[in-house]
DNA sequence: CCAATAATTCAATAAAATTCGAAATATCGA
DNA sequence: TCGATATTTCGAATTTTATTGAATTATTGG
């Protein structure tokens, strides 16, 4: 994953709206959940959320697929993983680390989790 | 971390400049890095780090000292930590989980990491 | 105290993101 | 094919962010 789709993905999470989506999308799982009912349950109008939906789609924060009238919308977890890999990569001075609890200063750690 | 902090910090990373400078931060731990230096390195005017620098502080994503003429900025692992937290809380479907390798399905995982 | 250094705040501008009604597109059921 | 449903695209107004030179604040050494 480059900076650039980094940034892309980071702005895409950074909005009230779609924060909001992306979380449910996170907990309903590969089912997903249809354009509409993501508009109602965060409420905002179809064409609001059809903007929004299009920001995380563009940061492949999440996939589409048409099931009859409807245009149903998942997570990628793909994505996120890489995302979360980008950000605590290096986070102890240039050495790869593969747990950031062991690699982010335990005591610091207690307090954020 | 409430959502709004969130928000806020999603958005202090989502940014070219603010996002190097993190990193820069993150790897140089708790020793940290003076503004002008980070200005140096990144390539823009002391006045633009300055603003970044400032959303960075807002988001609590760093720390701020002063040592004689210098303000030396640090990252906060704390906050870091906190939004990879916020960020994989309910990855499964509302159970919570301390190990989002094993939340996220693992063969999706492997071509995320 | 004064000149030099380090950073920030201010202000004005430029660029990007958000909002949402109205119009357009796609799909289904009868 | 027609009408209803589900979404997206378009366009235009609004709001938020980003950029930087110039002025301001803070600190040190002489």
């Amino acid at each position: 994953m480059q900076s650039d789709q980094v940034i892309r993905a980071l702005g895409a999470l950074a909005q009230e709206h779609r924060l909001a989506a992306f979380r449910l999308l996170i907990q309903a799982g590969a089912e997903g959940i249809p354009a509409g009912v993501l508009a109602e349950r965060i409420g905002v109008p179809p064409s609001s959320m059809s903007f929004h939906l299009a920001q995380l789609a563009n940061a492949g924060l999440v996939s589409q697929r048409r099931e009859s009238r409807s245009i149903i919308y998942a997570a990628d977890y793909a994505a996120m993983g890489g995302l979360m890999a980008y950000l605590t990569e290096n986070c102890c001075g240039g050495v790869p680390c593969d747990d950031p609890a062991a690699c982010i200063p335990p005591s610091i750690m207690e307090t954020a989790l």
